[in-house]
DNA sequence: CTGCAGTGCTGCAAAAATGCACTACTGTAG
DNA sequence: CTACAGTAGTGCATTTTTGCAGCACTGCAG
């Protein structure tokens, strides 16, 4: 139960074989649905090319697709730790955006996670699949703002934040073109949050940002 | 391509059979659910139960789970049509707020609903199942925040809205006891879309209803 | 009454997903 | 070095889900 060491590798041979084959399997069921299309990949095609077992690959992944969308569960814990280091005089909702606009430059910068946007805007099908992987980020984050405002962890407004920042986020992504620079991205945050913490009114019509996309 | 005649029966003979199949399903679903927990229940199980085969269960449903929370499709349909009628003048939000509250008491009056609503609480795994089942709402709440606003269909602002009007009915009905009257949930859904006016502060630690559950 | 089009239901086969029991290897302690 | 505990990886059986193609019934037109 040692604290962690440097960042190369997270623990001893074991660790570092069990992040492999997770690697593994993503890269290669990332590589074939852009290729084929996701209907056209079986399960046993990717652990092929990855050399496992299928029965592995749902040892790692809940559904075929949550390969695809793996990055939000390392998100959920980087976001987590993110808000609570967020300072506890900060109200919750600014907290919330600080912590997604921190995070995000780097999220988007990532090549494999660009991969992955584009396969959602040539498959829309996938969307929706989306959106069951994020149910777990919702939760995570939920605890973390109960944590920071001192409420029962099932408690309402928690949830709320939670959700209400979840959907600025989702919103934000769709809304922005991945072939932009990061900068955009964290200009249509800032906008929704804004429109957040402003109780939603109804968008100018000159507003450029809200009907965008 | 007649319109459609009273409300009793939508059309034909034909109309009437399927939706009674969809019903037996469902309560069949809903029943042995309830008696045994999701996992002794297998579709052959609801299908004996209803008198159809297996691959028609898999034509009304998409997942075995839909079949418990079928209600929301019809929720959709409502939502936008009560959604459409609000006046022009009500900012959206607000007009949001109060076509959840139109739509609400009806709904947790069903018994039915509240059959599935129990389930809920004693099955808290299928909750994320719930979602995926919610992303359609989603889109047909934002279609209809988008027209109202005449901003254009997959705009941000009509999903941001309908995204959290959507939060604020999830987790409203999660915060509240299924065994006490409607006008609690109304209660916590106004306190709910309050909270969001205000740009969601911080709760006051003396207010019951956002630490509520 | 008879025939036709549309489409609901079904069986079948393949793929996706899950539970269970077992093997083998890692990391640790003696 | 050796024994042990923990756990990743596997095979197998079962269930869930999906695509495809044929059968059968409804509603309509002649």
């Amino acid at each position: 139960m040692t604290a962690q060491s440097a960042g190369t590798d997270t623990r001893g041979l074991r660790e570092r074989k069990k992040l492999e084959t997770r690697s593994a399997l993503r890269a290669a069921a990332v590589r074939m649905y852009l290729e084929r299309g996701p209907a056209a990949v079986t399960v046993q095609d990717i652990c092929e090319a990855a050399g496992v077992s299928q029965r592995t690959f749902f040892n790692y992944f809940e559904t075929k697709d949550d390969a695809v969308f793996d990055w939000d569960r390392r998100l959920a814990g980087q976001l987590v730790e993110l808000l609570t280091a967020r300072p506890a005089s900060e109200p919750p909702l600014e907290a919330v955006h600080r912590t997604l606009r921190t995070a995000l430059p780097a999220l988007v910068a990532d090549a494999g996670w660009r991969e992955r946007r584009r396969l959602l805007g040539a498959y829309p099908e996938l969307v929706p699949k989306l959106l069951h992987s994020n149910s777990h980020l919702a939760e995570a984050l939920a605890e973390a703002v109960a944590e920071r405002t001192g409420l029962p962890p099932d408690a309402l407004y928690p949830r709320l934040l939670a959700g209400a920042g979840l959907t600025v986020l989702r919103s934000s992504i769709r809304a922005w073109d991945p072939e932009s620079p990061a900068e955009d991205l964290l200009a249509v945050l800032d906008s929704c949050f804004a429109s957040l913490a402003a109780g939603l009114p109804r968008p100018e019509s000159d507003d450029p940002v809200h009907s965008a996309r």
